[in-house]
RNA sequence: GGGUAGGUGUCCGAGUGGUUAAAGGAGACGGACUGUAAAUCCGUUCGCAUAGCGUACGAUGGUUCGAAUCCAUCCCUGCCCA
């Protein structure tokens, strides 16, 4: 186990958790000396991770680092079952296939922040335990716990005040995580503060079984690039973890000023308040430069940094996705192609007419030069660069 | 089982027979300004090689010169009663 005192180790755990229930009893946990069990569930259904993810696979990565153990439970069962978890539309039901795809592709993920040693890391399949439910143990466990206590969770309690459909099985979706916790006896649970609810049950079921209940702590949910809402994939406000280094330093840099601290706090053993001090900007730097070097290595972060100040002086990187573009998809004509289909093959257009729209807002350039003309044609005799807004360039070239 | 209110574009939401591709807002995308920020301002917002055409208001069928709007059947959801 580490060498530091359980002081250390504390101070280390409390950093950016915003709640841990109760501390006294994680405190004798780890006074124990034994090696713990850390528990985190993931979502089977949304394998591509990003910042919001690794809030707290960071603080599991610091549990590891303290000699314990992780485990992943792949929520393949549920995932199989649809779990509407709140959202408004039910997600689709997945096969065991694709939640096995799934959770591999999770782990390889995961373990760019997680210590893949396999006396710290495990992952398990949640249908392991709860394909092997009866119906009987279903009601079993249902018994153990009531209506009154499930609408207390705020989500179900706002769906049911706002008469918005709660299905009777997302109220067992507790109940089955809570069983996770029984089944692999965890000492914590961690999750985002919407987990809540979710992980508390964990700790009445346990008791439930004669197990001692899990400590449960829980991490902020991280606002998205937009600083409006909770950074998702669907929203696209979001930085992945495994995004290229140039990708992720430009996105960090548009991390806005009220989640800077966020940002510090949750990425890098920064100090807080000597980093804001710097000022926006240079906050901003100082925190994309130990991410970035945190993810990709020192030696790729002065290249990010250069880059990104090219193109806010309005430069054309030299690095940037390149595609090649065959005659039958762009309607070569005379050996022309017509930059609007330019456009929406290039991925900044979902159809024509936005691709138009595009350019009749002065949006797209061609080798830096504003197209004006929607009836443009060009040879791609030459590889041609093309730009959309500030940020989105892509260079083209012909397939013969 | 009975009653009742609903289902409109990415989302919210107006619209109860005729310039309705459908008000307004949010979001998104461009532009200006800036710190490639925020706020603000301007433009855009179904598809099509686009002065035109095609689709679209839960689904299908019908009434009508004309339907998101009227009728029928079906599907889905909320609420109340049992």
């Amino acid at each position: 186990m580490s060498n530091l005192s359980v002081e250390q180790q504390m101070e280390i755990i409390s950093r950016g958790a915003v709640q841990i229930t109760p501390m006294d009893s994680l405190l004798e946990k780890l006074k124990s000396g034994r090696q713990l069990t850390i528990k985190l569930g993931c979502d089977p259904s949304r394998p591509d991770l990003h910042f919001g993810h690794a809030i707290v696979l960071k603080k599991m990565r610091q549990f590891q680092d303290l000699g314990h153990k992780v485990i992943l439970i792949i929520g393949d069962f549920t995932g199989m079952i649809g779990d509407p978890s709140g959202k408004s539309k039910t997600r689709p039901a997945l096969s065991l296939e694709q939640t096995r795809e799934n959770g591999k592709s999770y782990l390889e993920q995961a373990t760019i922040i997680l210590d893949a040693d396999p006396s710290k890391l495990e992952i398990r399949y949640n249908s392991e335990w709860l394909e092997a439910l009866n119906f009987e143990d279903v009601i079993r466990l249902a018994a153990k716990y009531t209506v009154a206590q499930m609408l207390t969770r705020e989500d179900f309690s706002n769906r049911y005040s706002n008469s918005t459909p709660i299905s009777l099985h997302e109220l067992m979706y507790p109940l089955a995580q809570a069983y996770d916790s029984v089944a692999i006896k965890a000492d914590v649970e961690l999750g985002g503060t919407d987990q809540t609810f979710n992980l508390l049950v964990g700790r009445d079921i346990q008791k439930e079984y004669g197990l001692e209940p899990q400590v449960v702590l829980t991490t902020p949910l991280l606002v998205g690039l937009d600083g409006v809402e909770k950074m998702s994939k669907s929203l696209d406000n979001y930085i992945g973890i495994s995004e290229p280094s140039d990708v992720m330093f430009s996105k960090l840099m548009k991390v806005q000023d009220p989640q800077l601290e966020q940002y510090i706090t949750h990425f890098t053993k920064l100090d807080v308040s000597e980093t804001l001090a710097l000022g926006a900007v240079q906050a901003h730097r100082v925190m994309a430069r130990a991410i970035v070097s945190d993810f990709h290595g020192t030696d790729t972060v002065q290249a990010a940094e250069e880059r990104y100040d090219n193109v806010a002086k309005g430069g054309v990187p030299d690095q940037m996705k390149e595609i090649i573009i065959s005659k039958p998809e762009a309607r070569e004509e005379d050996g022309l192609f017509w930059v609007v289909k330019l456009a929406v093959l290039a991925g900044f257009a979902a159809s024509n007419g936005e691709a138009r729209r595009l350019i009749q807002n002065r949006g797209l350039k061609l080798n830096s030069e504003v197209v004006s003309d929607d009836k443009l044609h060009v040879d791609l005799e030459e590889a041609i660069v093309l730009q959309k807004g500030k940020n989105d360039f892509l260079r083209l070239s012909r397939g013969s």
